[in-house]
DNA sequence: CATACTGTAACAAAAATAATTACAGTACAA
DNA sequence: TTGTACTGTAATTATTTTTGTTACAGTATG
């Protein structure tokens, strides 16, 4: 996760979700973000799959929140940019070894076990609550 | 933090701590992990710098737990290999937003809070009971 | 029909990560 | 005291991931 999808995602989601209902261009985001629209399109895009945000295509279009940030969580903005766990990826250890045999397997519970203690603490946080913070 | 490190340093450790004192050489440890030795030793480097190996220069040397295994806690060794914030960098936003303005601030404090609840989850083990899995 | 958007792909650039090579330094042991 | 087998570390290259850029077709509006 050494990559600013999470920051960026959160940072389009706050801003739509200020807006209340007013579309925002990739364009305006990319400029209140400092980084190009294409960039942005492409998160909002992942954002759009993940059913977070809805946009309206042609003149005058833009994008908005598909849902109350009420009803977002911190915890659906994780999953919708997360790619590899948490902790990293892992070797491709030698068979042979006894260690390295079956490392991988327990590496994958712990991996899932501090995932959870992370997205639990992020599903304590709405989108709402987090914008509040901007005043 | 998508990278090799703590997968690495976990076998790393995992190894020197079933091998109970004896020492392990970096090309063998790197032959079960299935890397160069010459990472291995970087690693190793960076785990004793952290205080968790001691090693033994020359011929017949190599490295050993620098103490128990009961006294290393998997989140000692995430803050050996940590490096970014465990959500990702942050943007350089437009300052002259009011969201950009304010949101690097916020985010800090959300991945501080995030990376807590991570580490707790990994200081409830230590490496011995890791290693207890190996049988 | 001109305009102002989005959506997406293709490509390039930059940054992070890992692998490799090399070799000086150290300790052991014959 | 010398050969051997290690570590420590730096320099370099290679690879992969991430980000930025450009381009343009598609769509909605007035």
């Amino acid at each position: 996760m050494n990559n600013l999808r999470f920051a960026t995602s959160l940072h389009i989601l706050s801003l739509l979700a200020l807006q209340d209902g007013e579309l925002l261009s990739s364009e305006y985001i990319a400029g209140s973000i400092n980084i190009n629209p294409a960039v942005v399109r492409k998160e909002i895009s992942n954002l759009r799959d993940h059913g977070l945000i809805e946009s309206k295509e042609g003149k005058g279009g833009g994008s908005t929140l598909a849902k109350p940030a009420g009803k977002i969580w911190l915890s659906d903005i994780y999953n919708a940019v997360r790619q590899a766990p948490i902790l990293g990826r892992s070797n491709e250890p030698n068979p042979e070894c006894i260690i390295g045999r079956q490392i991988n397997k327990h590496l994958q519970v712990l991996y899932a076990d501090a995932e959870d203690a992370l997205v639990a603490r992020l599903r304590k946080t709405q989108l709402s609550e987090f914008i509040k913070q901007f005043v």
